[in-house]
DNA sequence: TTGTAAGCGTTATCAA
DNA sequence: TTGATAACGCTTACAA
């Protein structure tokens, strides 16, 4: 456990081999100009003294340091978790390495989580924006800076950027269509932050269907910032008590409607019978739950490979700009399949 | 989108105001040689010319990084998610950087997510093994090159080296004492591969309390590599089909389980009342699924956090080794409480 | 095919 | 209180 032992590095091996170190370099780095046998004989003492690369060496005199920073919200979120895990396999197989940081939807932390980017120099930004984001003082300094940035699922508006999310919109119109496909007509919505467009385009798909159905506005209720379980769960307790039970509760996130559904069970509000609930990101305990529950199924891992190939491009200098919608699959399940 | 944009560096700041560099790094550092004013008008510029300091360039200079490597299994298990939430909140409030690379449960990706780190020039590395891991030329390779190791959850056996992990014994110790005093006789053990020591403990443990409570070995099977929802199922099936249904199953994990009580309410089977059945983890679903499911809090998120204090020690100079179990707490649920 | 030397952005030593 | 300069480990013209 020698704490000050100094690392090997190219002069080491050159010292030993009698060698200068841009002929090792150029061996570590196979480059034809160098002999076989020297090539050879380099690694192999590269091997046998524990050598391996200063990255950040490298990184100062190339300008290229091979890393890419991603921001998300959070990162125990099946959802996050998932497209992360994207990300990761796509750059990894583009030798680049992966930086992580979580805001915990938080502003504050989004502004040091670009600035720690910024610091380790990194070669490109992935963000996913934090719910309390308006102000984007903090990415304009990053794309200054000249390097790539991509967003993915929560992205900036301005289409000079390139981004990838799902299709909320139609997403909610079509579970929308759905739920009134099984006879519902007094209906509550539970979404998200009206700032933040996922959650408004999920709200205007909604709204759309409702339209498009003739359904009366006075029949629905709309919920913004109601996306845990304790709001699905206060919101439904509240109508119930109220005598205002809707029999349909579209929500824009699985944990409120896992909230919803707790609550109807404890009130002895037959699922879906009387009431029929959808949820949206098809987390894991969706399809296990009692009653299973009606979700969208958004493809993470796949937004997350998405996002990484164009940012894999833009380090490799084609600097174009995409928007892309990742198609979504409604996941029909008890929770709002009517037998009749 | 200026890609050719070369970056502001702390000479670009001492030629606008007319100081050396060496003014202007210790202006920065808030070093007390450097006059208020000067200091005052040094920040300002920075400011005022988007300058962020280059992590590389200052971690060559120094050695020191303030980087840290976490290498995980998978990313998206819950467990996992949790437990590196925990480890970037105490690395980030020492201002030190989370780098992530998952192994996908492979020893290849394992070694070159090893040497990722070592080229990365990380400060230390936070590993969970993967499965397949059976030798360890890798880890020791990092361990020579001087920076500390911290181990969490599936560790190295070597005393010398810091781990955190659950009591994984004395929790299926409880877990097996909680399942023979509902009245279970003929266990069934799903467990997961024996050359972990994890999953080693966790079977001494089911043992243990068996043989405590003299139970007969005979009246027993226990399964390796059994950690899926699909081997669950399966292995559940089979018992059914070849008449050896158990009065419980104890398994490792919360698939394994899972896949057991799909399979058992796929065949009418009474679950606790025919057959108990309890998992490992805690994940999100066992609290919601049908029946829900009796499990082990394994305290992800803490042990995450105790793991990355250990490592912050160890890169301020503390170079102490130490083992860590963090307690569990068994979470009773239906799939395993019997009514009489 | 190999070697010399400059320079990436920063910090730290020494000098003023 | 500030400045000049060397050094960290690496890559790459340019030279031999």
């Amino acid at each position: 456990m020698n704490s000050d032992r100094r690392r090997t590095t190219i002069k080491d091996i050159a010292e030993t081999l009698h060698l200068s170190v841009s002929t090792v370099s150029r061996a570590l780095q196979g480059n034809p100009r160098i002999s076989k046998e020297t090539t050879e004989k380099v690694k192999k003492m590269a091997l046998s003294l524990d050598y391996s690369i200063h990255g950040p060496a490298a990184a100062l005199r190339t300008g290229q340091g091979n890393n890419i920073g991603v921001i998300v919200p959070r990162i125990n979120r099946q959802f996050f978790s998932s497209l992360i895990g994207g990300i990761e396999q796509v750059l990894r197989t583009n030798a680049l390495n992966t930086f992580i940081y979580q805001t915990q939807e938080s502003f504050e932390n989004e502004q040091q989580g670009v600035q720690a980017m910024l610091n380790a120099g990194v070669d490109g930004l992935m963000i996913s924006l934090s719910i309390e984001t308006q102000a984007f003082d903090h990415i304009e300094r990053f794309i200054r800076s000249g390097r790539p940035v991509v967003f993915f699922d929560r992205c900036m508006e301005d289409s000079s950027l390139s981004c990838v999310m799902i299709d909320d919109f139609n997403a909610a119109y079509q579970m929308t269509e759905h739920v009134l496909a099984n006879g519902c007509k007094k209906l509550v919505y539970l979404g998200g932050s009206e700032h933040l467009m996922m959650y408004r385009n999920r709200r205007k798909g909604f709204e759309q269907a409702l339209l498009d159905h003739h359904i009366q506005p006075s029949d629905v209720h709309i919920y913004e910032n109601s996306l845990t379980r304790e709001k699905g769960y206060d919101i439904t307790r509240q109508l119930i008590e109220t005598g205002q039970t809707p029999d349909a509760i579209v929500s824009a996130s699985d944990f409120s409607a896992l909230g919803s559904i707790l609550c109807l069970k404890e009130a002895g509000i037959n699922i879906p019978e009387q009431v029929c609930v959808t949820g949206f990101a098809n987390e894991l305990f969706s399809e296990v739950m009692d009653p299973s529950l009606t979700t969208v199924e958004q493809h993470a891992r796949e937004i997350g490979m998405k996002a990484a190939e164009i940012m894999v491009r833009n380090i490799k200098g084609f600097s174009e700009i995409e928007t892309v919608l990742i198609p979504t699959e409604l996941i029909i399940r008890k929770s709002s399949l009517r037998h009749r």
